[in-house]
DNA sequence: CCATTCGTAGCAATCACTGTTACGAATTGA
DNA sequence: TCAATTCGTAACAGTGATTGCTACGAATGG
């Protein structure tokens, strides 16, 4: 199972909004910025907002806004957000009939569960404030 | 991007193949262990011959057998041979023109590389064989 | 009361993965 | 040489998830 651009998208968003803190942002306008549509921004910021880590007002010069210190939001909290219970390395469709075949379920889930630790304690070294402070001395080499 | 059913049903063949080894064993049969049609095996398997995991022979009698040691195959081996050039975060839509946009990929594409690098390594710490040898020694207990 | 913005539902479009059939190629054995 | 078996791959429909878009009710501020 997969992220897709969720968690690329988010940390667009997040560091939005941190870069404007404490003013808000709407999602007319971070549509814009990400080059998506704002019913996709409202989605993605649905999670956010039932994670705890932004706040969202309606009417005239609503919007959203963060209730974390950028530099308490990881990437992995992002990260968390994202992929919620979707496992890492993919799902298994073996039969409960099969020996062989529970067996190996039960080693894929636990060898999941490692991955899913060891990609959270990578992504934990970096938080959206870094991105925040990074983003004001562009790259002039584009990628890599 | 992700890898849905194929690490579980690599990890699967390859260990049905280690436990049989140095025999051989055709799709057909292992179609009917993993409860999925021999063309999907076949599928799979083509991943694992192109990395030299695994040598095929067509014909009566044929089938596919290990090239290594079941002690030196990783789990981290078999999912590089199928997470291939895949994003482990997924992908970003992001326009080329938007600094902050190009910025964010860039940032996203060196994370997206360690968190790769930290499943690898996690991975690498089980091998096909510890697999086989537990495969019978059978947990009583179902999954988890 | 009205304009703005959010939240969400509903629906079509796209994409990846899966399941199946089909056909040619290679190997074995009679 | 011929038949049977098995592989490798193409082609196509079916399924499910993600995305793009429109629409409508609700909340806020002037």
């Amino acid at each position: 199972m997969s992220t897709n651009t969720q968690f690329a998208l988010g940390v667009h968003l997040l560091t939005l909004l941190a870069t404007l803190a404490p003013e808000s942002l709407s999602s007319e306008a971070m549509a814009e910025s990400a080059m998506a549509n704002p019913v996709q921004i409202r989605r993605a910021l649905g999670r956010f907002r039932q994670a705890g880590l932004i706040a969202s007002k309606p009417g005239v010069g609503g919007g959203s806004h963060l209730l974390k210190d950028p530099a308490t939001i990881t990437l992995g909290e992002v990260w968390r957000v994202v992929q919620g219970e979707n496992h890492v390395l993919g799902s298994y469709p073996g039969d409960p009939d099969c020996a062989v075949g529970r067996n190996i379920q039960s080693w894929v889930i636990d060898v999941d569960r490692r991955a899913r630790q060891a990609i959270e304690d990578e992504l934990e070294r970096t938080t959206i404030a870094q991105l925040v402070a990074r983003a004001h001395e562009p790259r002039l080499d584009g990628i890599e």
